[in-house]
DNA sequence: TTTTGATGTTACCGAATAGTTACATACTTT
DNA sequence: AAAGTATGTAACTATTCGGTAACATCAAAA
């Protein structure tokens, strides 16, 4: 009765269902983003009755809190590699916003609940919400301790661009072309990861020489 | 039978009709985005048949068309300040910024057309696209001439403070911290156009240096 | 005055929505 | 084997959606 002695496979298995509706709403949301959401198309493209979305999720927010907490999209980009690394302070923020952008640009889905935080609040939206915002003020407190800058406002610099960033990829979902820069390809992403290596170089030189003054 | 001859005022006065319904519109879109727009809640908001809108604008999207372009919200921000001006650049750059800032953030309707390129991609949000790029391109191209930059890509930087902006704005109306930035609160966002100026001194000294040389 | 055309509303249609009730099937326990 | 329970579906309600057809009202032209 407790968990997964349930042989059948076919029908008639709680789990495997719940595990369906929660893929079947990443397919969904893939396709049509969440303003074309429903319990009918999520229950249709499951292959289920719309029924069992209330009885295991309650309802739609219960399984989009599920499919959310489902997906650790938005986990662990490089917060652990921050003073731990050996690697120079300019290369270890170059890489870290790299795989921001890596990671990002390959998540589709992630893009589409990006979206949807910008245009709805609800718990769901404010769950995802919190949990990034943790992890990157946990980031940034770790940046600001180990190098501390009087003259620049790390956090908002930091927020420019990551903000910057997102919106961006989001952008190039509906067109390819922003101030004559081709986000819809890697040859404009290159390009604009190349200038924030610049930029960071030049910030990085900045805070040291303050610091050593 | 030409123009504007109908002096019933009331009923039967096609152009009031029209503009009452754009005028309806603008008022769905504050209120609930553009997610929950729809034939019918336009009409009611403008107290008024649903037919009127299929007679005068063939279909939403018609009307939709005659809304964006009643409103000049992303016009002329600044772009003939731009080279006809006796400022300092820097003083110059900064005040389009900032002048971008307020713009943007004092605009609810403008922000949800911004939502809304983010989501849809339609013959109106070509239209709109196409009106912004024109725009900023034309600007980056006078400041590109006055100001080479053989070591930054200026259409980069500008591209990711303008995006940075767009996302923490729109990132505004669901929640107020980013990064623990208030971008809710006027201290938020001056904390934020004081970061940008900084970086666009610092830039511009770099630039007239490596000119010099 | 009568006719004509434009402006407007009411009422309807089929489809799709969220949500519920009633019933069927299959597995577990007694 | 029988009873009970969990898993599933089909069918139904009520509402809303975009879209259309039929009818009413008003103003100007014949």
């Amino acid at each position: 009765m407790s968990d997964l002695e349930n042989g059948t496979g076919g029908q008639h298995n709680r789990e495997q269902t719940q595990q369906n509706l929660i893929e079947a709403t990443g397919r969904v949301i893939l396709r049509n983003g969440f303003s074309a959401l429903g319990i009918n198309s999520i229950a249709s493209e499951a292959g289920v009755s719309k029924v069992l979305i209330y009885r295991y999720f309650g309802d739609l927010n219960g399984l989009l809190k599920a499919y959310v907490m489902s997906r650790d999209y938005l986990l662990s980009q490089g917060l652990d590699k921050l003073g731990n690394s050996e690697m120079p302070v300019a290369q270890l923020l170059k890489s870290v916003i790299s795989e921001q952008i890596r990671h990002l640009r390959s998540n589709p889905e992630l893009q589409e609940i990006l979206r949807w935080e910008l245009v709805v609040k609800n718990e769901v939206t404010d769950y995802v919400d919190q949990i990034r915002e943790q992890q990157s003020v946990a980031m940034l407190e770790k940046l600001k301790k180990q190098y501390p800058s009087a003259e620049f406002d790390v956090e908002v610099i930091a927020s420019l661009l990551s903000s910057g960033i997102y919106y961006l990829v989001l952008r190039s979902g509906t067109t390819s072309l922003f101030n004559n820069i081709n986000i819809a390809s890697d040859e404009g992403w290159s390009r604009i990861e190349k200038t924030i290596d610049s930029l960071i170089d030049l910030l990085l030189t900045l805070v040291m020489n303050g610091n050593k003054k």
